[in-house]
DNA sequence: CTAAGGACCTGTCGGC
DNA sequence: TGCCGACAGGTCCTTA
């Protein structure tokens, strides 16, 4: 479910209900998640006010004086800020009480996600790792060029890999490399730089119009306030098989193909095989 | 070092 | 209508 754009769409839907707030208490359903829920939350966000809701990449960090609770919500999770204490129902592993009977409840039926706290002033290992955020200033075409000079693999391959740059996924990759014109399958190595150059423009087009619109809605995700995002009426190519491609004056028909165990969605006359 | 495949889970959808 | 396999937004770890 959650890219890039979803993760930020969670952020700003929680962070107001939230901040300022005191954990009053934790409830554990399901400790076992991609990785166990650490046992002594409790002990660690017990009594202790939320300063501000960040993220990175598509990791959500909820920060308290002495540590980060570092939320990563996989393919299938969402949080929800619900009032007073209403029943949980399947899936519903985690919940942190806030006073003022705010809830905090995390939702993930395929438990892809995961849970882990940070103390302060340290950094997790899987967060040490990542690379620029796709909307900050860091990620620009030398930093892009840099990172595919030599390398064999799939652009599509390269550019959803976190240490190269965080938050984009399978939905965006493919829009992004559909607007720049890049067949997902091009040796990154090969790409010449005006290329890459588009491909960064495309990333941050394509993921600041999805945050702009609430995120896309597929299945089952829905924003913190329950209400749907929009961008996925502003999808060209992924999971438009066989349809016109989009692009003015353009006669192709998108194309579905595997690349790197993942679904590639792209326009044979738009973005030429390499 | 690089790149590909497996693993972790459940729910939904299409086809027979 | 019912069953079964394929597939789904992520990403760490292992293997070659």
């Amino acid at each position: 479910m959650p890219e890039l754009p979803e993760v930020e769409t969670t952020r700003r839907g929680i962070a107001p209900h939230l901040t300022g707030r005191r954990v009053e208490g934790v409830v554990v359903r399901q400790p076992r998640l991609r990785r166990p829920v650490p046992p002594d939350l409790a002990d660690h966000l017990g009594g202790q006010p939320l300063q501000a809701v960040d993220r990175r990449g598509k990791y959500l960090l909820l920060c308290f004086p002495p540590g980060e609770l570092i939320i990563h919500l996989g393919m299938s999770g969402s949080l929800r800020v619900l009032q007073d204490d209403p029943p949980a129902g399947p899936h519903d592993h985690l919940d942190l009480r806030f006073d003022g009977d705010r809830l905090l409840r995390l939702h993930d039926p395929r438990r892809f996600g995961w849970v882990d706290w940070q103390p302060r002033g340290t950094t997790h290992p899987w967060l040490a790792r990542l690379g620029p955020e796709p909307l900050g200033e860091d990620f620009h075409d030398d930093w892009l060029s840099q990172q595919a000079a030599g390398r064999r693999r799939a652009i599509k391959s390269l550019v959803m890999d976190s240490a190269v740059v965080v938050g984009v996924g399978n939905i965006y990759a493919n829009e992004a490399l559909w607007r720049a014109g890049i067949h997902p399958h091009h040796p990154a190595g090969d790409l010449a730089r005006p290329a890459l150059m588009r491909l960064v423009g495309a990333i941050r087009q394509v993921l600041q119009a999805a945050i702009d619109q609430g995120g896309t809605t597929l299945r089952d995700f829905t924003r913190a306030d329950g209400r749907p995002g929009y961008f996925a009426q502003s999808l060209a190519v992924y999971g438009r098989a066989g349809q016109a491609c989009l692009h003015p004056g353009c006669d192709g028909r998108i194309e579905k193909a595997v690349i790197v165990q993942r679904a590639s969605y792209f326009c044979p006359r738009c973005q030429p095989p390499p």
